[in-house]
DNA sequence: TTGAAAGCGGTACCAA
DNA sequence: TTGGTACCGCTTTCAA
């Protein structure tokens, strides 16, 4: 047979990988005494070979500890199997459930996860230069994204999910958790238990979930025909702390309820309500949040909140973005999920 | 010029990108008025090429949005600055912090990362296979390793650097908080203070860092002349409960000091002991940790505990893994790095 | 079913 | 400095 012509370009097969990563489908194809062709097609489902061969072509494969190049293949295929996934703060304790539960779900699905953490949501250029050469598959994306930003995603063909942001301006995939509804629920269940005198801390000005949810409140509170007050925040626990405080101070110490826009900071809020206030809780003042992460279940601050269903939103953004990367032109759709309601002790309600 | 007769293989260059993710060179290079070797120099650093033709160039590649194919370069270079990053529990609290803070110091040296989450420390195997797959430049993995598995790595070329764990049997580079040094600050402040009766709550039984931290408080405890009870946990809220109530029934309650392997498993134990056996700490209990975890500060229970330096530990890890990506020859190293106490109020300490 | 061959989009060597 | 050209390792026609 003469293997020892067969040449890839001007080159003997044999070369290869002694000094490389690994060896490639031609070492297995001539340990196997097959063509390359063969190779690849064994590593390729629903392609024709005969069993022969195959297991032939895999037992070599196994022997050399061949896996196939994803880089190469996925050069010609213009699949690489990766998908961006864009978060802009991990420290917020909402997001690591998000990415764990992301990642999980694609890798069951063989899609890789490109991982880019910003710092603000505003410095997204530069990541999305980066997203953009290493010709992800589609992007599941945390952060806000501008409409140019949005408008290069459907240029370029790349399928994106917002989560828990919808495009601005434009229809995009995006899945939710209503931030309004939510906040209905808690001010309905404060108002209905007595409170009247109301503060809301918000968080990052850029934040959009911040924006929903504050608006949300306030738009509920003014159907009830109420106000409140208003501290921004950083999604922190400081920021529960020295919002409330602020908050104290400008209303006289006659503040009932206060409204927190994520979990962290009406943590922050319970213990400078305890701690420095010296309140007790919830008699003295109702505290809430948003989200259900897991330290708010925690004993020492039970923070009546709203549990986003996590593992269902981002099944629903996972399979979101297979099916776009399916299917590029299939039409923008926003699923939206109802938050469930955790009475803690933190706040009374009706 | 006839630029119109300009081929690529047999096609006309002026094929191209009307229905691909975007522009190549080649489409630059016609823009341009220049070949496509010109093109791939001006994207590379140090490459001979003269201003003018640069900037013409770089003009017509911002006007047609042309970004370098990752992709392809990473098929010739055998460069696809990626770095894998396995981490094997997100929902620890710790490790969302140390992703974060890896990510961020790689993407400042131009390299993504590729992120896997695990399980258990177990299904590995799975995962190494799709490192592979990727030609990663490297891998940073706080996750266990066989010696099967970095024999692997070495093989195949590809710089590997442990986070808080060091290669079994082999030396392997990494980076790690000294488990035993910390633990033994711990026992030392706990025993001068007068605590007699320990009890240890260990993480999960294939966890390294929960091996390492309670053989280090076990074997301080027995220079002590000290022994202690044992019960195993998972690393979260719910053993840190569980295993004070086990403990406490085995003792008799008459246990006055807990060693906790992390944080979050101190936290339940503070909650356990607080809530259910109605003791006031650190009085009647001392309760340590160890990592330093964000919530650990918190007012509500201020544990005392060993903080790791996460910053100077990412750092470490991001630029051995940058020297061992440009020199794969360079020899194993490990860098430990002593924690900090964080005196909280959860035990009495000398 | 099988193998030969033409790319995918770059890089890098070479001669001009 | 420049353009031509041979690859990187795989996928995918197309004939045999």
């Amino acid at each position: 047979m003469n293997r020892g012509n067969l040449k890839r370009g001007n080159r003997p097969i044999s070369k290869s990988h002694t000094n490389h990563r690994g060896p490639t489908s031609y070492d297995v194809a001539q340990h196997a005494g097959v063509s390359q062709s063969a190779v690849s097609r064994c590593f390729r489902p629903g392609c024709s070979i005969s069993t022969a061969t195959r297991s032939r072509v895999l037992a070599a494969a196994r022997e050399l500890g061949y896996q196939p190049n994803a880089v190469a293949s996925g050069l010609i295929t213009r699949r690489t199997g990766l998908v961006a996934v864009l978060i802009s703060n991990l420290t917020n304790l909402y997001y690591p459930e998000v990415l764990a539960e992301l990642t999980t779900r694609l890798a069951a699905r063989d899609i890789r996860v490109l991982l880019f953490t910003l710092q603000a949501e505003s410095d997204i250029d530069a990541t999305l230069a980066q997203v953009w050469r290493y010709r992800v598959d589609g992007a599941i994306v945390a952060a806000r994204l501008s409409q140019v930003q949005l408008r290069d995603f459907r240029q370029k063909r790349v399928p994106v999910v917002l989560y828990n942001r919808f495009g601005e301006g434009e229809y995009v995939a995006s899945v939710c958790c209503d931030s309004a509804a939510g906040e209905h629920i808690l001010v309905d269940g404060l108002v209905a238990a007595g409170h009247r005198s109301f503060g809301i801390i918000s968080g990052p000005d850029d934040s959009y979930v911040s924006a929903q949810r504050v608006t949300g409140a306030q738009r509920r509170l003014a159907d009830h025909g109420l106000t409140s007050l208003l501290v921004s925040g950083q999604f922190d626990y400081d920021s529960g702390k020295s919002g409330l405080r602020a908050l104290w101070a400008r209303s006289g110490g006659k503040l009932d309820a206060l409204i927190c826009a994520n979990d962290l900071m009406a943590i922050g809020a319970i213990d400078c309500a305890r701690n420095e206030l010296l309140l007790q809780l919830p008699e003295a003042l109702s505290i809430v949040g948003f989200d259900g992460v897991a330290p708010a279940a925690w004993d020492s601050y039970r923070v009546t909140t709203i549990r986003q269903p996590v593992g269902r939103m981002t099944e629903a953004a996972v399979s979101m973005i297979i099916e776009r990367i399916a299917d590029a032109d299939l039409p923008p759709e926003v699923r939206t999920f109802a938050g469930m309601l955790m009475s803690g002790g933190s706040a009374r309600l009706a």
